[in-house]
RNA sequence: GGUCCCAUCGUCCAGUGGCCUAGGACACAGCCCUUUCAAGGCUGUGACACGGGUUCGAAUCCCGUUGGGACCGCCA
């Protein structure tokens, strides 16, 4: 049953065909949520990969939820995720309008058309699909392979509202023939609206297009993806600190691999090495460790400046003073900081005491360090923040060497210096930290604490 | 209920009749580094849903069972 049809394979392969058109047809009555991102996404590679054209259509012909703005978030979030599309209702195109709202004339033309050969009829202000039976429709599914049913289930249709606009499983047709659409990319859960659409295509004369049915992304209760699952817009990925181009990554691997190890790659090598026909057809989880993952390999490979831009928003959420500080010294804290944090906002959170004191003082207070323990760090701190040249090799060696010469454990002089200068119990390289922060910054906090004679 | 689709580690993928005592990644566990891990290094646990065929040989092909899912709107 999932055999593949050689010609549709041949068709699928890597060869350059500048007259493969796709689109991503979303309604605007909501927010861009990830298995929309993942349809568009889907479709952009395809047409990214074989120089073909990525068209944008609205369908806004549910009157009650369409919404201007809701058309505006969705493209927002498709320009967040970084898919680019070279017609739709802003671009303009030779083949518009890209608005169902603003192509109804077609929608009625084609109707008045099927009325008069009989094909459909009208009842009250509606236009209906007079459904025939016996027919057996079929289509090489470009993932899913040879599917195919007979007519006999299928019940009249309606093509035409009572309000005068189109139902889906119409206006679809319409739009994807005179639009010049080759390939369908879609969700998986049109495969059983296509015979539907198989039925106007014939009535009409025309060829159908490719289809490839996409696989679904389930929750963690492999049920839909749906707003019980938490965050399903992907503007709500954005407001958690992850990068378009991880989310981008974790979403074209749901359904397809770039190859056993290649799991991180960026939007150009995905458009390069993707491939229609190696489309998975099992049902995804969605899995927010693997998307933490993913992110956190991508934010590890930005320059330190790229990094701050992200990571900077989360900082002056927290309050926290990122413009009494330096660009330079805000980059080197997130260099110091390393690969640490698998989201910007995490980052964030990591690396507060960076940028202040006040949240260090907020929770820590020496309470766990016994006067007689203070006597030693006084003496060793001293020591340190003498030494001739403030730099974390020299500051170690230095700690190893008096407390080798001392007979004290470093735990016991290097975990006071790491809660004094952070006030956390996990950090980077505590000396690394020590010389970011210069010498007298770590002697104003140590001191703080009591840890130094002031 | 009808029609259609799906079925490999907990999760995402590889696998298209012999290279499979099934490979990679995430997660998990353990070990190492060590001043800590949230950074880095290493190792390990773990799956072909079941039953019949076809074949010298099946995770791969066929049939059935079971289990999931989708659709059956004047929503898209």
């Amino acid at each position: 049953m999932h055999k593949k049809i050689q010609h549709i394979q041949r068709q699928g392969g890597t060869n350059m065909n500048d007259s493969v058109r796709v689109r991503f047809a979303p309604s605007p009555t909501g927010a861009l949520h990830i298995g929309g991102g993942h349809t568009a996404l889907f479709n952009w590679l395809w047409a990214r990969h074989t120089g073909g054209r990525f068209i944008l259509r609205i369908e806004d012909t549910d009157r009650e939820r369409s919404t201007k703005e809701y058309e505006e978030t969705i493209m927002s979030g498709m320009r967040w995720l970084g898919l680019d599309w070279d017609e739709g209702p802003d671009a303009g195109g030779d083949h518009g309008p890209y608005r169902q709202s603003e192509r109804l004339h077609l929608y009625h033309e084609y109707a008045d058309r099927l009325v008069e050969e009989g094909k459909a009829y009208r009842e009250g202000e509606a236009v209906i699909f007079r459904t025939p039976q016996g027919v057996r429709l079929a289509f090489d599914d470009m993932v899913y392979g040879h599917i195919e049913m007979m007519s006999d289930t299928l019940k009249d249709t309606v093509l035409l509202k009572s309000d005068g606009m189109p139902t889906y499983n119409y206006a679809v047709v319409i739009d994807d023939h005179t639009m010049g659409i080759s390939h369908v990319i879609r969700g998986e859960d049109h495969i059983s609206n296509t015979p539907k659409q198989l039925l106007v295509y014939d009535a009409l004369g025309w060829e159908y297009p490719v289809f490839a049915h996409l696989p679904m992304i389930l929750g963690k209760d492999k049920k839909k993806l749906s707003k019980r699952h938490g965050a399903t817009s992907v503007y709500e990925y954005r407001d958690m600190g992850y990068m378009p181009d991880a989310v981008f990554n974790f979403l074209a691997l749901l359904g397809w691999s770039a190859g056993e190890n290649n799991e991180i790659f960026s939007r150009d090598e995905a458009a390069e090495l993707f491939e229609l026909t190696r489309v998975t057809r099992r049902a995804a989880v969605f899995d927010m460790e693997k998307l933490n993952f993913i992110n956190q390999e991508h934010l590890k490979r930005l320059d330190p400046y790229t990094r701050l831009d992200l990571v900077e928003p989360f900082w002056r959420e927290m309050g926290l003073p990122v413009d009494s500080h330096s660009r330079e010294y805000l980059a080197q804290s997130l260099v110091v900081l390393a690969g640490r944090g698998q989201t910007a906002k995490e980052a964030a959170g990591y690396s507060d005491y960076f940028l202040t004191f006040e949240t260090v003082k907020g929770r820590y207070d020496a309470s766990d360090v016994s006067e007689e323990h203070k006597e030693l760090l006084r003496r060793f701190y001293g020591e340190l923040l003498a030494v001739p040249e403030w730099k974390a090799s020299v500051l170690e060696d230095f700690t190893r060497e008096w407390s080798a010469r001392e007979s004290v454990k470093m735990k016991d002089i290097a975990m006071p210096l790491r809660m004094g200068i952070t006030g956390m119990k996990v950090s980077p390289g505590i000396f690394e930290v020590a010389e970011h922060l210069g010498r007298e910054e770590t002697r104003k906090r140590l001191a703080f604490f009591g840890f130094v004679n002031a």
